[in-house]
DNA sequence: CTACAATCCGACCGACCGTTCGTAAATATA
DNA sequence: TATATTTACGAACGGTCGGTCGGATTGTAG
């Protein structure tokens, strides 16, 4: 530790740093993310953050894993506590909902923001970032497909198309709520087409039964 | 014209310059959009562009215009085609997938990235982007009430909830297809999802009486 | 205490950024 | 044709960027 206490060696430096960077990222951008900033911010100098990434771009997936960290931490792991089916693939979405509006990061999600960023530049940073996408969408698919096998969907409604479905309003609640002027008018039809598709998808017989 | 013949003056220099801008926006994001880039594509100098925008900034904001007109006559006039009622909704939401996989800008959605480029960025650009996204859930909304109106939706279906359905497939897709990995997986889910959803809020009997 | 590796800093580099300026060419006006 | 205005250019400015380097500070092992 320095004389004046401000600083801290060693791994506390980087998680620190890890940190402060995941939310000046969904402000800023991955790629806008400055690394004089993120050193200002924690009174580090910029010249010492390469004593732990060698490049920019290395603690941009450092970031990302951050990322994923805090949204195993925050949005599954309390999901996963619910019962499995369709109960859990629902809590999933509501967890999701309920970490954006906690405004934990204050640039909304970080993976919608990255994702949406890198689109079109191809790299190492996109195809973490499309990785990381194609694990969501399989880990939501695969809790439809446990909701589809103790049969609590109704006929005809197709796993893969549910999970899809969950993601959707997901991308666009993400979207939508940092609008203003728009949030209420949004987030009332959002809850009004959750409840109906809630509905549509779901058998409340068999979900009584339990 | 100058000597060399390469530029061209006053009115078209200056579309010119908006429809590369907007092509690279895509790519680069709005911000990320470099004047040199520009420049440089139309074979023209740096400096030249002042004497049509003040700023970067004012640039910027051209650029947004320059994208709603080409969405405008890329979209919604032939989507308009379309009689009025549910047919039209859905016939927007079709035009608009087909328009992106035309690949007509190389980033795809110029206003799904700058939305979320400028989530957390408070200034006149993202008054812009958040007016505009209040004007297109506007919009949507219209075509789902004709829709209810015309008495052409399934009893119990929120027009507002059906309106921000329809966005939210359309924003899902538009984020999900670059991926390429993904692409076809969620493609297809999408399809059936959309086949699902239609079947759902649209009285077939009542569209066949017409 | 000594030696060594890890960590951190300030100074500095070249590259690129948006912007300004003086000037020249093209166009509009008379 | 002569004049005024718009449009375009090259050069240069201050500022920020990611990254490097030598040296100082720290924690740890011998």
């Amino acid at each position: 530790m320095t004389q004046d206490g401000r600083l801290i060696r060693g791994e506390r430096t980087r998680s620190a740093v890890l940190e402060q960077a995941l939310v000046l990222a969904t402000v800023s951008g991955l790629d806008g993310l400055s690394l004089s900033q993120v050193a200002d911010a924690l009174g580090v100098s910029k010249s010492g953050l390469f004593a732990h990434w060698r490049s920019k771009e290395a603690l941009q997936l450092a970031v990302i894993d951050q990322a994923r960290a805090q949204w195993r931490d925050r949005v599954i792991r309390p999901a996963l506590e619910v019962p499995a089916g369709v109960r859990r693939l629902w809590a999933v979405h509501d967890r999701r909902i309920a970490f954006y509006e906690a405004r934990v990061l204050p640039g909304g999600c970080f993976f919608a923001n990255a994702h949406f960023e890198f689109n079109a530049r191809p790299g190492v940073i996109r195809d973490r970032l499309a990785g990381e996408l194609t694990d969501w969408m399989t880990f939501l698919t695969g809790l439809a497909g446990e909701a589809a096998g103790l049969g609590e969907l109704r006929p005809g409604v197709d796993p893969a198309g549910l999970a899809y479905h969950v993601e959707s309003l997901g991308v666009c609640a993400v979207m939508q709520a940092p609008v203003v002027g728009a949030a209420p008018t949004y987030a009332q039809a959002r809850r009004q087409l959750l409840e109906h598709l809630r509905a549509v998808t779901i058998d409340p017989t068999i979900l009584e039964q339990k």
